[in-house]
DNA sequence: CAGCACTCTCGAACCGGTTCGACCTCCAAG
DNA sequence: CTTGGAGGTCGAACCGGTTCGAGAGTGCTG
């Protein structure tokens, strides 16, 4: 059941159901009537390949994804989630993408097959390969996260630096002096992964800033590494009494290390960070955080990509996002307080 | 860049590029090596709409995503990434489409416009329209679940009935006589959700059958919704010793309320239920579960639909995954023990 | 009544591939 | 020397839409 069928039965050309469908050009009542009854009695759709061939536009949007080799956080279902319900909100599909072992292989298919109109990028390194590349040939995408050189660029992100500065300082606060950070994997550290970067970045200064005796760690993302994380920093400086982590997966590994070396929290550890609100709800006592806005993160970058979209050729725009930090009951009083 | 513009770089007719692309007749040796060098120069890939309107097959793979309303589970995350992969291992892109509230416009545009050529449904209910009508149109989909007539389909699914049983026995088997099962939220349950209905199923016949006494929840997905489920659980019969769950976003809160109400896991009280490794991993004491194969379902169930593809008109077939209690620190020894 | 603008409709071309049938050439078998 | 088949190439049609230019009909003005 194709357009010409349509035509048939309503007795008129192909081009004139296009017109009364579309309204781009103006039809009388009677015939825009019959068209859409037969369309209603036959349950016509328009087949979304042949008019993305014709107008060259597919209304996909494309979802650069993470490898599954790494262990998603919890972070990133939220964020999907809403990216999914902004582009169906705005009549856009979502198309992933794994940007896995074979990535240049699947930003062919994406870019180079024309399977979307633009596309979304997450886990953003400092210097993305990606990101020039896209930026080079002019693809309109939207970055989730800031490279070394943001001005240039449509994303959305999260100050990490600032979020993990504002933990140090809620610490200094409290009268910690001796404080520990858990980082996000060496490997995504190392190659220059923005969070983890930027959140060390802010760790190390405010810790500077505040005089503070500072240890930093990378864990991977799971609850036995956080696990053996902990074990480390007490090993490493036993009169640690505070610890600001960005590792979601690692969080609950890190409690139950915690409580094997009998340190009770908040009453002789405390635990702060960045962490997805429901994450952070999860753990007992329940982690004081600065929330990551996943769901909002999602519909600005839709946002952000659809204004692209629409008004090509204007100049980037971005969102940086500061939450504040939420006090849940992770994060008590430290050894010079009073 | 064309087909056209290859054609005439390499002074042969359109039809030769696309053969020597395809190999779909034979081509003389010297013409491939032209045309190829030709493709390698202009990095000229063929547009997926074009190639998708001619041939009919869109490449792509829809998934039908819960709406978000309802908070994620992580199991879905490791689903979804599981299945990206699998799809795109076999040169497949996967197209999100949610099934929220407007179900009806996602399914029009998936199957009405021919953006994909098969689907997987998450989130089977025992009565299900969408299986209904996908069966009906003939339409090639495999569905994560069981319906309430599951010989007639493709799917796979996890046998949440036997799952829940397992854990029953294993607490009977370690001698508590007073159990409850905190299962999925409300809504869930009673608009037909499988696991929730058949996980329900499973509590009750195996908890009649070891004489147990038995009282089942519904908690909502957060762990503020855990934690007063469990109130609830020991102020309705505060001997209890024991609890099955299918509900891994409220683990943390029914952690929390049985810390809170004084009752120490797994000494003076058992948890176990059926939840994906990596969030049974997350609580301390590790939870004593039946792990959710969610990468495993995922790679499955892309299998069967490439399979329902490439031979259409086979007999339906299925996996039922029962896989096994993974004995961590979460249960030990009830009131009648010894 | 001619001229004009406006509304409505149609046919044809186009988007960028795939595929079918036909044709030509060359070589081996009869 | 004919015949036949295989290998290689081409043109044309097709997939199912959109869009442009033009023509038919109508009503209004000069």
């Amino acid at each position: 059941m194709n357009i010409g069928e349509i035509a048939l039965r309503a007795g008129v050309s192909r081009s004139t159901v296009s017109y009364a469908l579309s309204g781009k050009r103006p039809v009388s009542e009677e015939t825009r009537r019959r068209v859409k009854q037969v369309v209603d009695e036959l349950g016509y759709r328009p087949s979304a390949s042949a008019r993305a061939l014709a107008n060259g536009r597919t209304s996909t949007l494309g979802l650069v994804f993470p490898p599954a080799g790494n262990h998603y956080t919890g972070m990133q279902l939220d964020f999907i989630g809403s990216v999914v319900e902004a582009a169906a909100a705005r009549d856009h599909d979502l198309l992933l993408s794994p940007s896995g072992v074979d990535s240049d292989r699947s930003f062919q298919r994406l870019l180079g097959e024309r399977r979307v109109d633009g596309a979304i990028l997450m886990e953003i390194r400092l210097e993305d390969d990606r990101v020039d590349h896209l930026t080079s040939v002019d693809f309109p995408f939207v970055a989730i996260g800031r490279t070394a050189h943001p001005e240039r660029g449509w994303w959305a992100g999260l100050d990490h630096t600032a979020l993990v500065e504002a933990c140090v300082h809620h610490l200094a606060d409290l009268g910690h002096r001796r404080v520990a950070f858990v980082n996000r994997p060496e490997q995504l550290l190392r190659t220059g992964y923005e969070s983890a970067r930027r959140g060390l970045e802010g760790f190390t200064e405010a810790a500077a800033e505040r005089g503070l005796t500072a240890r930093t760690y990378c864990c991977d993302d799971d609850a036995a590494s956080g696990r053996a994380c902990l074990q480390r920093i007490l090993h490493d400086d036993p009169a640690t009494t505070a610890l600001v982590t960005l590792n979601e997966a690692a969080l609950g590994g890190l409690y139950r290390g915690l409580a094997e070396a009998g340190r009770q929290v908040p009453h002789d550890f405390s635990v702060t960070g960045v962490v997805a609100a429901r994450w952070a709800e999860t753990v007992t006592p329940q982690l004081t955080a600065a929330d990551v806005p996943a769901a909002e993160l999602g519909r600005l970058a839709v946002d952000l990509l659809m204004e692209r979209l629409d008004n090509p050729g204007t100049s980037p725009r971005n969102h940086l996002l500061v939450p504040p930090i939420s006090l849940r009951g992770s994060t008590g009083p430290g050894p010079t307080a009073l």
